[in-house]
DNA sequence: AAAGCCACCAACCGCCAGGGG
DNA sequence: GCCCCTGGCGGTTGGTGGCTT
């Protein structure tokens, strides 16, 4: 039996929120604003729990808030940073401006998923990608390791060309070859990552590079998924898998 | 027309981290 | 260091409306 809601022991109200509810909770914050949410519906005359008015105003009120279908370009961004950050709902809403982590979060699983799982099926579910040869449409020293630039900006999502090969937006080429799973990554020195954010993402492991790591020091390290970021901001991204004794391959630094 | 199914999304729940006493 | 409070987050639920049979 799950434990009985705040909001019901206090004989306050669930559910749906009408539109007079709305208007009273958007003249109290625009009036004194939310710093204290759970003396709020008391203060305002709501008979909401604190939370719930939180939900509410970070969901639906707000001013800022972007209504109507997200673009091909948000689902895109959706797309590029779930993969990323995983299910980090707020942090990839950070990075959409109107947008809200309850409505990413809903998006992907209503839309994003499966059609990532359709495409995934179509091209043979088990395929990973290896960068067994890299070619760069932009000469990698112009890239910045340094969080300077924004993430959509330098995001690499992959896509595949008709003739197979996989491409990043940089048009970094991928040659898809034999399946491989986590466990068969080479191990990391732990003692390298500032923070170790390491996580288990399917078949995936995604590790954060200090922001201040040179290229040439992460390149010297066999990785499943290296990312480099500076506290909340992902602005830089290397998307590789390299498997040890395969360095020759990337250009040199 | 009615029933069943499904997709969508607003809202809720439980957990966790951070701050203050 | 401990406890409590609060805000924030991600997972899940349930109501609603549209579609299919």
């Amino acid at each position: 039996m799950v434990r009985a809601p705040c909001c019901e022991k206090m004989g306050l109200k669930k559910g749906p929120w009408t539109p007079e509810e709305d208007q009273i909770l958007i003249s109290h914050i625009e009036r004194y604003g939310h710093s204290n949410w759970r003396a709020l519906p008391k203060q305002a005359g709501l008979l909401r729990c604190g939370k719930s008015c939180r939900l509410r105003w970070i969901n639906y009120l707000r001013p800022d808030i972007k209504r109507g279908n997200f673009t091909r370009e948000e689902e895109e961004t959706i797309l590029k940073l779930h993969e990323m950050l995983g299910n980090r709902w707020s942090a990839i809403a950070a990075k959409l401006p109107g947008r809200t982590d309850n409505e990413i979060k809903n998006v992907w699983h209503t839309h994003l998923k499966k059609r990532l799982l359709t495409k995934d099926t179509n091209q043979n579910s088990n395929i990973k990608i290896k960068a067994k040869s890299m070619k760069r449409n932009r000469d990698i020293d112009s890239r910045p390791i340094s969080p300077a630039q924004s993430p959509s900006d330098f995001s690499s999502s992959v896509t595949e060309t008709s003739s197979g090969e996989n491409t990043d937006s940089y048009g970094t080429s991928f040659v898809k070859e034999e399946s491989f799973t986590s466990e068969e990554f080479p191990i990391i020195d732990e003692s390298f990552w500032s923070e170790d954010v390491s996580m288990d993402n399917g078949n995936e492991l995604n590790y954060t590079v200090p922001a201040d790591a040179s290229f040439d020091a992460f390149i010297s390290e066999p990785a499943g998924m290296l990312c480099s970021s500076n506290g909340d901001d992902m602005d830089f991204w290397l998307r590789v898998f390299i498997e040890a004794g395969e360095m020759n391959d990337l250009p040199q630094i």
